[in-house]
DNA sequence: CGTGTTCTTGAATAACTATGCACGAGAGGT
DNA sequence: ACCTCTCGTGCATAGTTATTCAAGAACACG
């Protein structure tokens, strides 16, 4: 066994890069099941061990699966904020109406403060910032321009929604 | 409170848009928790229900801090989107135009909205965002300068298109 | 109407993960 | 030598998450 006081030092490293190069060919939903397969590869750790390791190589469990993975490319969480904004858009804006640098929003009932948590944290430049009530939200810009070129990205992203129906029943209306 | 029949269906998927804003806007780490955060907006969810929402969602939970979040954001999805951006535009792109940080795409009938898609997938970090028509895109920069700098990009890549010549333009409507 | 199907959910519980505590081994200082 | 500090670890257990079972609602179809 590899318990001899020398190499013991080395053991993290070499059982780590082993639970990497595990989890990188194939799904492992586990720390048991981790443990199983370092153990055919001559190491020896406990579940409590593994969940260290796991931590210390920052390692990400997927919900879908259960499986773990190493976060690649970190970061793009501007583009990402954007991303869920867009969806928000699309998923809640009813209407928008220009006044000026003053953009105001209409959502349905409940639904303003979710949309105005996605507006804030998309940090647009053209916007200052947002009042949120119940159904409504007043988006402040810079100045009309800006409000003009938010109104259209908003309207722009509300339109793709046409385009692309959700799936509710179509014989209702 | 939502418990009526009638606006059962909708509200998992309210609730759903509620936990991806949360996760994306502070960390939480534990279902209770969102559990928590979800019922001062006013959703009732056990735990149960929330670790199914987490699942569809395909958020991951970083062991680092136990922080769940979206995997859009550690995805090498970056340079895969951009990739296929590069594709999209050598496939789509007839013709660009700029005026200070707009730009506007022009592509063959009805292929805009995909190319756009591309774009935004792109997350290309000048870019604030896109409006997309049949054949006509509009590309929001965040300034002139940014413009320029996707401008000379993609006619870059459509350059080298011409080594595989496609249709010419036709008339623009 | 029934009837069967699909969806959504909560309660209970099984499965899984994190952590407090203790211990042993090395490193470095006195 | 001795002390003390830091690490790495296992054990036991607290804490968290996934799943099984069952129930209720909406829907389509005779």
């Amino acid at each position: 066994m590899y318990t001899d006081a020398v190499v013991c030092i080395f053991m993290k490293r070499y059982r780590q890069s082993a639970i990497l190069e595990l989890v990188s060919h194939e799904a492992i939903c586990s720390q048991d099941a981790l443990g199983q397969q370092l153990r055919k590869r001559g190491f020896h750790a406990t579940q409590a061990t593994i969940s260290r390791d796991i931590k210390e190589l920052q390692l990400v469990k997927r919900a879908s699966d259960g499986a773990y993975e190493r976060p690649a490319a970190t970061e793009g969480g501007r583009g990402v904020a954007a991303a869920a904004l867009r969806r928000a858009i699309v998923e809640y804006l009813r209407r928008v109406d220009l006044v000026q640098q003053l953009l105001v929003l209409r959502t349905d009932p409940g639904l303003a403060q979710p949309l105005a948590l996605a507006i804030d944290n998309a940090e647009l430049p053209e916007v200052v910032g947002t009042v949120a009530g119940d159904d409504t939200i007043l988006v402040i810009t810079r100045h009309a321009r800006a409000g003009r070129e938010v109104t259209r990205l908003f309207e722009g992203w509300a339109m793709d929604d046409r385009a692309y129906p959700r799936r509710t029943q179509e014989s209702v209306p």
